[in-house]
Formats: C-alpha cells, structure tokens, sequence
DNA sequence: CTGTTAGCGCTTTCAG
DNA sequence: CTGAAAGCGCTAACAG
C-alpha cells in the first residue's frame, strides 16, 4: 500500500476519481457480476466472495452509480413531482407530507415548480424523463395538468389540481364545492344572513369550484362576490371593498386562510368586530389560524397527509407497471369544519368579553 | 401513415414506448450522431438534416433520455440539497431561493432530509451520487456536516450549517455570534437592564452560538437562560419559567421568531405587558413577526437569499471543476435588525395607548 | 456459485 | 458536413 498517499493513511485508496464497478471487481479479484450481485443481495453467493467484495467497496468506498444503474433497470426510485409555486405554507406542507412517504418507501423526491405556466409545466414534465419512475402533477388549470398526463405517455401520472372531474385519470382532489357548501351552512347556522365571498385568483380551478360552492349553497340572497388571489394582502383589500357597500355583509367566506386573515385585519382597522359584527371562515387550517385573535374558523385540509397519499398512490401505479389494472379513481379529500372564535354565533358574540385588556398574540 | 392508430390521427406516432435518439435518427434517414448534434445545437449542420431529424423528434414526441445523457457526459444539471428537516419556513424559504436560482441557470433541484440524523446524512448524501452535480449540506451538527463533505469525495460540496468555523471548505454561514450581541446591545440601548436568553435546541450549532453571543454582550448581568427548542411551545413553557424568577428579567432574546411568539403569549396570558414590562426580541423575521400585536422586534435573516447564494456558489464551483481555484471561503449573512414595537423603548412604551379596543390581528 | 457479454440511450472522437 | 463505433457504469440473461 502506498502511505505516501495521504488518504492511504486511513486505509483508503486515493480517490483522484470516483471508483466504479469495474474497479471494485478487479480489487476483488471476482466478475463485475459477482459484485453486482452482492451489492444487490440477489443471488446466493459464497461468503468469502462477499467478504472480499464488501472489503473492496469499502476499501475504494464504493458507491454505484444510480444514473447508470437505472440506465439499465429502466427504474429510477425516484418520484417527480410538479407544483405551480413553492411559496407558502401548502406548498411546504404537501412536499413534507410527499417526503416523508417517499422516504419510507426508499423513493427520493425530485420537485420542479412550473410557476403556473402550461409551457413551464411541460417543459419540466419533459425533463424529468428518464430521471422519474412516475410524477405527481399539481396545477391550477385544468388544461395544463390533463396536457401533463398526455405527455407524461407511459409514464404514471398522479393529478393534485383541484377538480373533480380527472375522469379517466388517477387523482386526488380536494372536495371543494362541498367545503364551500359547508361553510355556508355553519355561518347561517350561526345566524348570519348576509354572506359574502372573498375568492381565489380568476380561472384558478379551485378557487372557481369555492365560489361556485358558495353561490349554490346561497338562501335568500344573491352572492356577493369580491375577486382576491389567495394572498393576505387581497384579503385586505377585499375587505376593504366589502365594507364600503351600501348593505354591509354580516359573515365573510374567504377561499383560504391567508385572506381571511388579511380581511380580519382590515375589519379591526375599519372598527368593525368580528366576530360580533362580521364573521370570517377562511381555507386550509395553516397553524396561523389558532395563533390570530379572534382565531380563525376554518375548513382544514390535512395538506402532508393529501401529499402523502398522493406518493402511494404513484407508487402503487408504479409497481403495477403499464399492464397493472386500470386506475382512474378520484380519491376525494373532505375537508373539516374547525370552529374557533371568528364565526362564534352573533348572539352569545357580544358576551366574550374575556380579558379586554389582553395583548392578542 | 396508419391511420388506424388512434394517436395517429393527430399526426403523431402511437407512443407505446418513448422513442429513443435511435427511433429519430431511422425516421430522419440520418446517423444518432446527427440527432444529437442537431439536438445539442452544437455543429454545423445542413438545414435540410435539421429539419428532418425536427420533424421526426415531432413525431415521435421524442424526448432526450437525461440519465443516459449524463451518463455519457458526466453531468447532470442537478445539485442535490440534504436538509436537516422539511418542516417550517425557514426551510420552506430556502428551497424557493434555492429553486429561483437553479431555474435562472438551468439547473434542477433535488430535495432530500435527512431528520437531522448523521447517519442518514451520510446515506443520502450516498445516494445521490451520480445524481447531482454537487450538494448543499445544512446539518445542525458540525460533525455531520463535515462527514459529508468527505464522503462526497471529488463532488463539489457548499456547506450551510450554521457553524462559522468550516475551514477550508466552501460555506454560507449566518452570523449568528454578532446578530446575538446586536440583540443584547438593542435591548440595552433601549432601556433594558435584565436580559434573559431563551435558547434553541441543545447541540444545535446556531443555538449554541448565538446563546454563547449573548452571553458575551452582557454587562454587569449574569447570563439568564432558558433551554427550549425553537418551537413555539417551547417559548411558552420558557417565558413561564423566568415569569417565576425572583427577580423578573425585562426583557427576553429568543434564539428565533416561534418561540419569541410563544413567550409573548405566555406573558399576555400573565397579565405581563409587552413591551411595558417585558421586551421580547426574535430571530429570523418570520411574516408572522410583523403581523401579531405587538408587532415583533427581531434579527432578519433573508432565508431565499441565502438559498439563492448557496446555489449560486455551487453552480460556480461545478463550473471551475476540479482544477478551479480552491474555493475556502465563509460567506457569511449578517442579520438586520428589525425594530417593531415588542422592544418600544420603555419610557416612550407607556403612552402607546394606541386604539386599545381593537381586535388585534 | 461465478464469469461473459450484450445492451440501457446518449455523446463524442475519428474517419470519411 | 455526416456516419461508425467506442464507451459512460451498471444489470441481467446465459453459459459454464
């Protein structure tokens, strides 16, 4: 051994570059099959062959070349997943959610994000060719996230966008329309009358399935709809609009947290209570609604526990391989009604006059 | 043409299996290596071949291969990231930085946490050889960290663990030391004379140094610290055991943002005013900071910069290869200091009697 | 039980 | 300007 070779010290060979099979079977004086096989635990092999192949790995410290390997295997143990933004927290809750069911099933996790784009989407569809054994494809439109699973061709494609109606492709959604109807009933059901709704980003497939969740769910009323874009500061402004109407609203339905809590701030700002004087049911449950006073009712999707679905259901395809029976159910999400201060009904409202005083966090 | 093929119809060949270079090259009566030349936009080539092997990639809906390209070239336009965690916004931030630059160069991103486990570390930092082109590694631990950068062997590695100390390998560190004293130097600027630290997880690297800069900027106190673990809960529980001090400090710097919050509410619950009775200082400028009332002083640590820079450094290092200049440098973020009303100088806080009945958000 | 060998899909000299 | 052929590192028959 050479010990002028600084890293021979410690019983390594030089690492000038990264050791292959080949240099392991030479070190051991067996075929590349053979450590091969031993690297992949197949085949029975006699102990001392093991022993000098793992000493050899050891030795070069070894480590197989994933590209190459599923260059030949045709499988990457690796799941792509495209999102249209990775900013805020349902983005960073979907991928832990993602992760941690990847991991569990020794898949690696490869994200892209399209930004929302249908060119972006595909473009990135396309480079995770070869690099995917299938991909999970979160889009706001429709169009884009059908175009994906075209494209995608042979390879298995889980749809997260939102709509119901993936027929003939495995998805998962949110039941959107059914959480909107819900939130109307618990605001009527809490005395409200007057009921308006903020919504998500125009031609944003989820947030048109809310508003029209809300506008069906309606009694006595025309909707009162203001646009918003799913962030705080829409909510804000939102509300802005809504307080100056001639017939202020007595309960607000946000489609998602961020801009009912934009709106909250702007009611206390105006003077205007909530939620004696207005009500407000947000979207999602993010951990800010419970730490806001008022804190915030809201419809809670377990968001890591969608992504994590959404990973074994991909990899059930997967395994099934192209001949494995047809999937092309919508597994549904329902989201449940967390009821906290904001819609706490109108007449016992005025009551909780808990520690005025009190510096809500 | 048959036409009888389904997907004929719209002029595409029936994808029964992805096409590969060799597919194009038949269609187009030309060599693979005028595919891949066409393709790689690299030699000059007639206009007539160029359009042939286009119309037949067209057809085929042919997609390059990137596991066998790279394995021909040795290149993957991937930098793999291995993360203590997934949870929160610190790394939730640091992955979109970290995506925004990879997308300006072209680069892909693959995410992988290694639950703060050396071990695990290792494990994935193992299995994306091949895979990447180089890696970010955030560990908590110092150890780790450094193991990893051995093991990746001749693959460029960036370090962001929080430890200034990386001699000699490329690293971004926060300078937590100086941020800590800037905290102190704050708190006594504004009046403070009774500092207490509520500190981040035990042998976590950024909570050992900034408790250790904290220590070091006090004057004429000794240390007052509270272990806790960076979690909102942990606040709470901390900010109840100095409430229960004989001598009540009057002010508090938490080692971040979460557990600011949690101490502020426990003293609100304690009929202990903020910033009256105690200032509360933060770290790293969460959105939330500036949303809770108080609003929240803190140190801002622009996360999605750091990420950014982090990719940026790697991409430089991947270019240069293994012959570029040695790169051993620390770069190192320096937190600003955001003033909000959590730490309003106590002479002035009492007369902030700003609007006390409403509904702070 | 072990070795030989033919690819996986692509890039890249090296000759035409 | 274009084609033939040699790999990149690994797995998987197929023989011994």
């Amino acid at each position: 051994m050479d010990v002028s070779t600084p890293s021979a010290v410690n019983g390594h060979a030089p690492a000038a570059k990264a050791a292959t099979i080949r240099d392991v079977a030479e070190r051991a004086q067996v075929s590349v099959a053979s450590v091969s096989r031993v690297l992949n635990g197949s085949d029975a092999i006699t102990e001392s062959t093991r022993r000098r192949v793992l000493d050899a790995v050891e030795y070069l410290r070894y480590v197989p070349h994933v590209g190459a390997r599923s260059l030949s295997t045709s499988r990457t143990d690796t799941i792509g997943v495209i999102l249209p933004d990775l900013y805020g927290e349902f983005f960073s809750e979907l991928i832990r959610g993602m992760d941690l069911a990847a991991r569990a099933h020794g898949k690696h996790l490869i994200v892209s994000s399209s930004h929302g784009d249908t060119e972006e989407t595909l473009a990135a569809l396309r480079s995770m060719r070869g690099r995917v054994d299938g991909m999970i494809v979160l889009s706001p439109h429709l169009r884009a996230a059908n175009l994906a699973a075209d494209v995608a061709g042979r390879m298995p494609v889980v749809l997260m966008n939102g709509g119901l109606d993936e027929a003939g492709r495995p998805s998962i959604a949110i039941d959107n329309h059914g959480a909107a109807v819900t939130a109307v009933e618990h605001l009527r059901a809490t005395g409200r009358r007057r009921i308006a709704h903020i919504r998500g980003a125009a031609g944003n497939l989820e947030a048109d399935i809310r508003a029209e969740g809300y506008a069906s769910a309606l009694v006595d009323q025309e909707p009162i709809i203001v646009e918003g874009d799913f962030t705080q500061a829409a909510g804000h402004r939102a509300a802005t609009r809504l307080l100056a109407l001639d017939q202020r609203p007595d309960a607000v339905f946000a489609a998602n947290d961020m801009m009912a809590l934009g709106a909250m701030l702007a009611f206390q700002e105006a003077g205007v209570r909530c939620p004696e004087d207005v009500a407000v049911i947000g979207f999602d449950d993010v951990p800010l609604a419970a730490l806001v006073r008022p804190t915030l009712t809201t419809l809670r999707v377990n968001i890591a526990e969608m992504g994590r679905r959404g990973v074994e259901r991909l990899i059930g395809l997967v395994q099934a391989g192209p001949n494995g029976a047809p999937d092309s159910a919508c597994e549904i999400v329902r989201p449940l009604l967390v009821e906290r201060q904001s819609t706490a009904a109108a007449e016992t409202a005025g009551s909780t006059t808990v520690n005025p005083t009190a510096q809500p966090l």
